[in-house]
DNA sequence: AGCACAACTTAGAATTTGAACA
DNA sequence: TGTTCAAATTCTAAGTTGTGCT
């Protein structure tokens, strides 16, 4: 591992012979061929490949469906009919669905039926001709029994199989290293969730077979056998990409992969680069801050444009914003693709010149909000470009991803609009952090402030997520308990006043001891209770904020290592045990001075 | 320039796990 | 020893970026 030159050095000396080692970062390293090298000293590929040798047992299938029982029944319009083994498992889709709000949406049920008439016999399909009459209760009924009855397996059982198919499909031997591959199981067959209103959500994802994957695998490796009576669609060995099997999918056309997971080194690498774009970004920022400012008063329209969006992704974190297909997804923008109805100019609002308010649906159809005050010649350049536009033109006319893109490649190597939300996540988690954290406070006060500085980011990256249905009853819990704590704590007070009391009478060894023991047993009380108030706050804060999106992608990991060496924190604390497998480069790497 | 497509990162929801609690 | 709930993990959709073609 590119991290790992400390272990290796010892390795180096070792034997040769037999030599079989874990590296820290859970590859299997063929110490073999390390210790041939004499050196460990992994190659820098260059043009674009990406390795040498690759090696995999191809992906796991989805299991093949089995039909339901005779006794779970179907109904049409109230009568018992028996469903074909092609329409039933479409029809299972759908009743697995049955508590989900989809299957109340009329776009949801449209396209669902429109699929599943496909998949119907002649007869059926001269039968089945509305929706509402079918009563897929009893397959409900029976899929939730199934999973009851899943849960009450024990643990072993369950992880058996899982454990096994792990070892065997899970890994896969890249150059020198056996890594653990992100997503080898085929996605199985069922119906397309879109999110937010989407055009194709309930349509049929069809089960994907042997003929329709692709191997990527290097020559002289063992290649994957397909399953007895079936072959790949195609075997190749292109060693400039990093996917190991492809496939496309039915409902976009799109390709979809297996990759390797967020802790092999390729992953590893390419994020750690990503950083360090970030960091480049940071030397220059000023510059290019400067440039765009000037571009506000450029004479040419197409500037003007490039540069009040840069403007915006760099201030208020925007993603670029592709053109998207109409009717083909659901309609969300970015910063290129904001339209006249998005924003709104207040000349004057709330005391404040100059505000702009944004609305709109970004990716995953998450809601944009804010109103913003901007600088005059932003708001008089806005104002300009909405002339003569109707509500659903395009705000910036001139200006697509690609155009800025380009621009931006100009200002600096590497760089492209999401360099700035890399960068303004990890500068204000860096700043927020240097602002919060004060040092005679407890571990759990220290983190607490971490996980404001985190917040802080995901406030700025818009990282939201569905309050928690368990939320208000969850809260209510913690303050039960936070209640308790506080009668606890003052019983234990009473009980220690007493006992200084009582010492003061009788000044014996024996109840100096035990005003002791009272004292330490309020301490801890006390602590506890804090914990708890803590927690409580910290959850509150936190009700419709995700931070684990901007933690594994947006935040240099080497500024939280760095924090946690300089606080005396555990990494543990902060990062979970995946965290860490991913961040494993920047834990090696950070000490507590680093600086992004 | 404008596109289609490929490859890769980023995203929130759904599901599973396991620790705390009764 | 079972129950409950938060944390961890899995899942896969939805973005961004780059390339090559017309």
């Amino acid at each position: 591992h590119p991290a790992s030159s400390k272990l290796v050095s010892r390795l180096v000396s070792l034997p040769l012979r037999n030599v079989t080692f874990i590296c820290k970062y859970g590859c299997f390293g063929l110490a073999k061929l390390c210790c041939v090298d004499s050196r460990w000293e992994e190659e820098r590929y260059t043009d674009g490949v990406k390795w040498k040798f690759l090696e995999h047992k191809g992906p796991v299938f989805a299991p093949p469906y089995e039909p339901l029982p005779s006794n779970v029944k179907f109904y049409y319009d109230g009568k018992h009919m028996k469903l074909s083994p092609e329409a039933e498992e479409v029809a299972t889709f759908f009743a697995k669905m049955l508590d989900h709000e989809y299957t109340t949406k009329e776009i949801f049920r449209k396209n669902f039926f429109k699929d599943w008439r496909k998949e119907m016999t002649a007869e059926e399909k001269a039968k089945i001709t509305d929706l509402k009459k079918c009563n897929f209760t009893e397959m409900n009924e029976y899929f939730k029994a199934q999973s009851e009855a899943r849960k009450a397996m024990s643990k072993e059982q369950k992880q058996e199989d899982n454990e096994r198919i792990l070892q065997e499909y899970g890994f896969c031997i890249m150059d020198n290293h056996r890594e653990r591959i992100a997503n080898f199981r085929i996605e199985p067959p069922g119906l397309f969730r879109g999110r937010g209103d989407h055009p194709k959500m309930g349509m049929l994802k069809r089960r994907i077979r042997p003929q329709d994957i692709i191997i990527n695998c290097s020559k002289d490796s063992k290649h994957p056998e397909p399953p007895p009576g079936t072959r790949w669609k195609e075997v190749r060995h292109d060693n400039k990409v990093t996917w190991l099997v492809s496939w496309t999918e039915n409902i976009q056309g799109s390709i979809k992969y297996i990759m390797l997971n967020p802790s092999s080194r390729i992953k590893g690498e390419k994020d750690w680069q990503k950083y360090e774009t970030a960091r480049r970004l940071k030397k220059c920022v000023d510059r290019i801050r400067a440039q765009y400012r000037e571009d506000w008063k450029s004479k040419e329209m197409r500037i003007r444009q490039r540069a009040v969006a840069l403007y915006f992704i760099d201030k208020l974190a925007l993603r670029a914003g592709n053109e998207k297909e109409e009717g083909e997804t659901a309609d969300t923008v970015g910063c290129c693709s904001l339209r006249v109805e998005h924003i709104k100019l207040y000349p004057e609002n709330d005391g404040q010149e100059y505000v702009v308010e944004f609305d709109f649906l970004g990716k995953d159809s998450i809601r944009y909000y804010n109103k913003v005050p901007v600088e005059k010649r932003v708001f008089k350049n806005l104002q300009l470009f909405m002339e003569n536009k109707e509500p659903d033109d395009d705000l910036f006319d001139r200006l697509n991803t690609s155009v800025l893109n380009k621009h931006l490649q100009e200002l600096m190597d590497g760089l492209t609009a999401k360099v700035f939300r890399t960068y303004n996540a990890s500068i204000t988690l860096q700043q927020q952090l240097k602002e919060l954290t004060s040092a005679d406070e407890n571990i759990p006060a220290k983190i607490l402030s971490y996980n404001r500085a985190n917040r802080a980011v995901a406030i700025l990256c818009n990282h939201q997520r569905a309050p928690p249905k368990t939320f208000e009853k969850s809260m209510q819990n913690l303050q039960t308990k936070i209640d308790a704590k506080r009668d606890q704590l003052s019983d234990a007070k009473r009980e220690l006043k007493s006992a200084k009391a009582d010492a003061k009478i009788r000044r014996d060894e024996k109840s100096k001891k035990a005003v002791e023991t009272k004292k330490k047993a309020v301490q801890r009380i006390e602590e506890q209770l804090m914990k708890l108030e803590v927690q409580a706050t910290d959850r509150e804060e936190n009700k419709q904020i995700a931070l684990g999106t901007s933690k594994l992608n947006y935040l240099d990991p080497r500024i939280s290592v760095a924090w946690c060496k300089k606080w005396g924190i555990p990494v543990e604390k902060i990062y979970n045990k995946t965290q860490r497998e991913k961040f494993a480069w920047a834990i090696d790497m950070a000490d507590d001075d680093y600086e992004f």
